[in-house]
DNA sequence: CCGGATACTACATGATAATGTAGCGGATAT
DNA sequence: ATATCCGCTACATTATCATGTAGTATCCGG
């Protein structure tokens, strides 16, 4: 049974060039290529699509919005965006949203085919500069932490309290231990992490992941 | 001019079958098979490959630790990582130190070619699962937030100071402002943010990416 | 059995934070 | 022009924090 694949793009004429690309196919079945999103959910619904292909810049409901909308009731659902756009920007909110892949369209003709089947079969398609912009996206908050600031079992628990605002009261009822106590551990989290008040603490915590 | 390929994986089977894989594409040099990366920035230099692949599990000086040695002197250098690892951690850390691609090698003799000439035109090639896996590293913490908490100019600059750990006094001195002004938009901050305490805000701040 | 390291509690003190109320000048609008 | 809003300052009160010093109990190895 061929791959049922839904297009959405405001661009009539790259419809039309999807529908035949991919006609040529003979285990694509190109399914209908709808040029807004303003009705995605039920379009999905009903049409129950294998792969959709989302471009990015149409009137009303935008590609990164439209994903954002199937993924809370189709999870896994593949969708690969497919743009003329090659910023972080919109890279970055695609991705966030939840889509599955990314092609440019100017290499739409000869990537679209490979990408549908990668995509069913566990990848992320990306054309290659994406890819490489995604792989940059990683480390830049992550990077330059030294990871070896160890904190004991019980100063990990506060320190996690204290992030999500606890007071010392409140972390000592919760923890069933002494006000006193609290303090202790606090000061020696201080010490460990070089600094010298909470709001430092907790975002030093935050940073280097250590919650 | 032959793309030439420095191979580092302690296997020795694995460096036969890869440069026989290679020695089959005529644009492919296979230049050498190292089987540990001890001496990793002298080779490097010594050889002056176009790509290199890399092993993540050998003796000594594994290949994470490699790549981040050769990024010291060779930011733009092509590394495609070819490992069995396809572990969340071992592809964070390796995108993390500096990889441009990263093949399993299961699918090494299918992708590796294709690969090598992907990464010299800009592109990061990943074996499928691997890139599901690098989108998936993406979104966690800027997520589920819903960029709408509109804090003035001045109130995220306060933010800004407060998450590094200022007291009011020393945000005061540095915005040449009142105390007493600063307590004041301080409070207003707590409001919109819906908290309590300077630790929540700073929580808050980091995680919902207003700093 | 002792000295010491650990884990926890206690008390004290000065500083800082959290929250409320209120006054002042400039800009806007009606 | 006057009422109102906004940015800023000011003062007051109570809670909480940061830091130091010190005491108790338990466990461990010599």
């Amino acid at each position: 049974m061929a791959i049922k694949i839904l297009l959405y793009d405001d661009n009539e004429a790259l419809r039309q060039s999807m529908e035949t690309l991919l006609s040529e196919e003979p285990d694509l079945e190109f399914m209908a290529g709808i040029p807004n999103a303003e009705t995605v959910e039920t379009d999905v619904r009903q049409l129950e699509p294998d792969v959709i292909l989302m471009d990015i810049d149409m009137p009303g409901v935008n590609g990164v919005e439209a994903v954002r909308r199937i993924r809370k009731f189709a999870g896994e659902l593949p969708i690969i965006m497919l743009t003329v756009f090659d910023d972080n920007e919109n890279i970055f909110r695609a991705i966030c949203a939840g889509a599955s892949g990314y092609i440019l369209k100017r290499y739409a003709s000869l990537e679209v085919p490979a990408a549908v089947r990668n995509v069913l079969s566990g990848g992320a398609p990306m054309t290659g500069t994406v890819a490489r912009k995604v792989l940059l996206m990683i480390p830049p908050a992550h990077n330059p932490d030294q990871e070896k600031t160890d904190l004991s079992e019980k100063e990990i628990s506060i320190l996690q309290l204290l992030v999500q605002g606890f007071s010392y009261k409140m972390i000592a009822a919760q923890l069933k231990i002494s006000h006193d106590t609290v303090r202790f551990y606090i000061k020696k989290i201080y010490d460990k992490l070089h600094v010298h008040s909470a709001t430092e603490a907790v975002s030093k915590a935050i940073k280097d992941g250590l919650v």
